[in-house]
DNA sequence: TAATTATGGTATTTGATAGTACCATTGTTG
DNA sequence: CAACAATGGTACTATCAAATACCATAATTA
C-alpha cells in the first residue's frame, strides 16, 4: 500500500462530503469532486464502486459527525429546569446548523433514489432526541420532580415545542439565519410551558 | 384560439404537477411531460419560455391548491377543546398527505436553485397555519377562556405538538405511511396538554 | 533488481436532455 | 374562401456526465 492512502482517502470523503451536502447529488459530477480533492476516476471506482457507493458512503459519515454534534452524557448535573434547557440548546442549536440543514436538504431530495438513507437519519436524528429527552424525564419522575401518564410522549412535545419551527424554516428559507437568541428563546419558553404542565408541587414550590 | 386551448393547458399543467411533484425537478424530462399530457415542445416553450418556467408554474399552482384544502373558516363555531382539535386534525392531515410531503420534498430539493418557492411556500404554510391558530387564541382570551401572555408564541408551539413528529418522520421515510388514528391521538394530547398549560378556572372548571 | 499491484491521468464510449429549427396541419378570422 | 396565427411532430444541435479502457508510473514485495 502507498503512504498516503488513508490520508488521500479521508481527503476524498471530505471533499465529497462538502460538494453532495453543499448542492446536492445531482448538481455534483465527479469530474468536480476529483478536480478538488485530487486522485483519479479509477481510485473513486475501485473503492466505492459507482457514484452511488460513494455519496452513501458520504452521507453515511456526516450523519455520524452529527449524531457526535448532537449527543449528550447520559445523566446531565444540575437542576431539571438548567439541564432540559442546557440540552434544549445543544440539540437546537445542533439541529438549525447549516451543515445539519443541508444535510437534511440533500437527503430529503434523493428519498426516492435512496430511501434507507432517510430512514436512517430519521432514526439517528429525530427518535434519538426523542430517546434522550424521554430517559431524562423518566430519571425525573422517578425523583418524584415531575409526574407524566406518558414520558415518551411528553418527550416528544417537549422537542417539538424546543425545535419551534425553527427547523422547517431553515429548510424552507435560504435567507433567514437562525439566530442563537432564538434558540435559547425558543427552548427556555418550552421548558418554562412544559414544566408548568407536568411539574409536581416539589419542584414549583422552589422558586 | 383553438376550442381545447385552456382544456389541453390545463392536462398539461396536471401532468407536470404529477410528474414534477412525484419525482422532481431534475428527474423529469419534457419528453416525458409531452408524452403523458400530449401537445408538443413548441406549446410548451410559447407558454412558460423554459422548464424553469414551466416548474415554477406548476408548483404555484400545486401550492395553491394545497392552501385551500388547509384554510378553515375564520371563526368555527363550539367548545374551544372541540374547535382547536377540528382545527388541528384538518391541520394536520393536510400536512402529512402524501402530495403534500411530496410538494415539500420537491420544493426543498430545488431551494437553491428556487429559493423564492421556498420562502413562498414557508409563508403560505407553516406562517399560515400559525396565524390562524394565534387568531383563534385571541379570540379565546378575549373571552376570558384562556390566559395566555404571548399568543403567537403560544400558537406556534400548539402547532408543533400537533404536528408532533409526524412531518418530518413523513418526509424522511418512504415506508411509514401515517395513520388516521395517530393524527387524531397527537393532536388530542397536544390540545389536552395545551389547555392544561393556559386554561383559566372558567373553562377548567367545566367539567 | 524484477515482478506485481494499485494509482493517476487522459481519452473514449454511451446515453440523456434542454432548447431550437422547420414544416405540415389545424383552427381562426375577415 | 383566403390569409393568418398557433400547434403538433419530428429532426437537429449542443452540452454534460457516468462509466470504461488504456497506458505510463509510483509504490510494494520477493
Amino acid at each position: 500500500m502507498p503512504k498516503g492512502v488513508e490520508k488521500r482517502n479521508a481527503a476524498l470523503l471530505d471533499v465529497a462530503k462538502e460538494l453532495f451536502i453543499e448542492k446536492g447529488y445531482k448538481e455534483v459530477s465527479l469530474d468536480m469532486v476529483i478536480a478538488r480533492a485530487g486522485g483519479s476516476r479509477r481510485n473513486i471506482y475501485n473503492r466505492f464502486g459507482s457514484k452511488k457507493g460513494l455519496f452513501i458512503a458520504t452521507i453515511e459519515a456526516r450523519l455520524d459527525e452529527i449524531v457526535q454534534l448532537i449527543s449528550t452524557e447520559d445523566r446531565e448535573k444540575g437542576d431539571p429546569e438548567e439541564v432540559l434547557t442546557r440540552i434544549g440548546i445543544r440539540l437546537v442549536t445542533g439541529i438549525t446548523n447549516p451543515g445539519t440543514i443541508a444535510l437534511f436538504r440533500t437527503v430529503i431530495a434523493e428519498i426516492n433514489n435512496f430511501p434507507e438513507i432517510g430512514e436512517k437519519l430519521y432514526q439517528q436524528g429525530p427518535l434519538r432526541s426523542y430517546k434522550v429527552i424521554s430517559n431524562y424525564l423518566k430519571h425525573l419522575v422517578k425523583q418524584g420532580y415531575l409526574s407524566i401518564p406518558d414520558c415518551d410522549q411528553a418527550a416528544i412535545q417537549l422537542v417539538e415545542m424546543m425545535r419551534g419551527h425553527l427547523q422547517i424554516r431553515s429548510l424552507l428559507c435560504t435567507e433567514q439565519q437562525v439566530k442563537k437568541v432564538e434558540i435559547e428563546q425558543n427552548v427556555k419558553s418550552a421548558v418554562n410551558s412544559f414544566l408548568k404542565m407536568y411539574a409536581t408541587e416539589s419542584l414549583s414550590n422552589r422558586e
